[in-house]
DNA sequence: CTAGGGTTAGGT
DNA sequence: ACCTAACCCTAG
């Protein structure tokens, strides 16, 4: 009647953010009855976080216009025959092994390189808190790390900010891929759009530092989360240079805690 | 109750 | 006209 379409805003897209990153996702009921976000999420249903987390989930990782994924397409072209979409996915079994001791912490899979601990412990944590059996996204992991670390990423832009960027040449149509590219660069892996938009999004991190929220004014935060951003880029750069050699990125995480 | 799929409505 | 976001229905 009045309002047929009931857009969510910030306050309950933070709360269920923040619910999926306390209590896990899929427990959309534990969190719609928490007695923290009842008041916010109250209007609410558990579907409608679910279907609100999936979107998010989608926009943010998969990039709404990459790729022509809606309805199986009528004829592919003969130039891409695209056998299998890899997406990158971070696996974290619950396996428990002795190769990892708890002093160090970091464990590179590229044995050099040698980024940032922190990085490492960031995301093993969002493994941790996360623990989701099918393994958790990149753009679920920078999620949780956006919160975890007072992050306030680019929200619902993040799509808006690192997709688009009206370049003709890269039309989000299949036009493009469609066409021989006459570069040796050709087009780009889905893999490959996430550690860009983890890139995009640690760039946009940056940049957000300097406005500063209104949460953290204390110049040591600030001063922290530069020297994270810093980690996260680094992530970004061995992202794109595994995947560019299409190798799948396999991060063993030992459960050490159990929820 | 949760996960997935399909449909409708609104915005660009 | 196309894509994005929310809503509804069904299956496990």
């Amino acid at each position: 009647m009045g309002a047929p379409k009931q857009k969510w805003t910030s306050e309950e897209e933070e709360a269920l953010r923040r619910g999926v990153l306390k209590h896990g996702a899929g427990k959309w009921r534990t969190i719609q009855k928490d007695p923290e976000f009842s008041p916010v999420l109250s209007s609410r249903s558990n579907i409608d976080l679910k279907d609100k987390w999936r979107n998010l989930s989608f926009s943010a990782s998969g990039l709404g216009s990459r790729d022509k994924l809606r309805v199986p397409r009528p004829k592919a072209p003969s130039s891409s025959p695209s056998p299998s979409p890899q997406l990158l996915l971070l696996s974290a079994p619950n396996n428990v092994a002795e190769a990892s001791p708890p002093e160090d912490c970091e464990k590179s899979p590229q044995d050099d390189k040698t980024p940032s601990p922190k990085y490492s412990s960031m995301i093993l944590e969002a493994l941790d808190e996360l623990k989701e059996p099918n393994g958790s996204e990149v753009a679920t992991i920078c999620n949780f790390i956006e919160i975890d670390k007072s992050y306030k990423l680019t929200d619902s832009y993040a799509k808006r900010a690192l997709a688009p960027m009206k370049d003709p040449s890269l039309k989000k149509k299949d036009s493009a891929k469609s066409s021989k590219a006459a570069k040796g660069v050709g087009q780009l892996s889905p893999a490959l759009d996430a550690a860009e938009a983890a890139a995009m999004k640690v760039a946009d991190a940056e940049a957000k530092s300097h406005l500063a929220n209104e949460h953290m004014m204390e110049v040591e935060r600030i001063g922290k989360m530069a020297e994270e951003t810093e980690s996260l880029l680094e992530l970004a750069s061995e992202l794109y240079e595994r995947c560019s050699r299409g190798e799948a990125l396999t991060i063993l995480q030992v459960a050490h805690r159990e929820f």
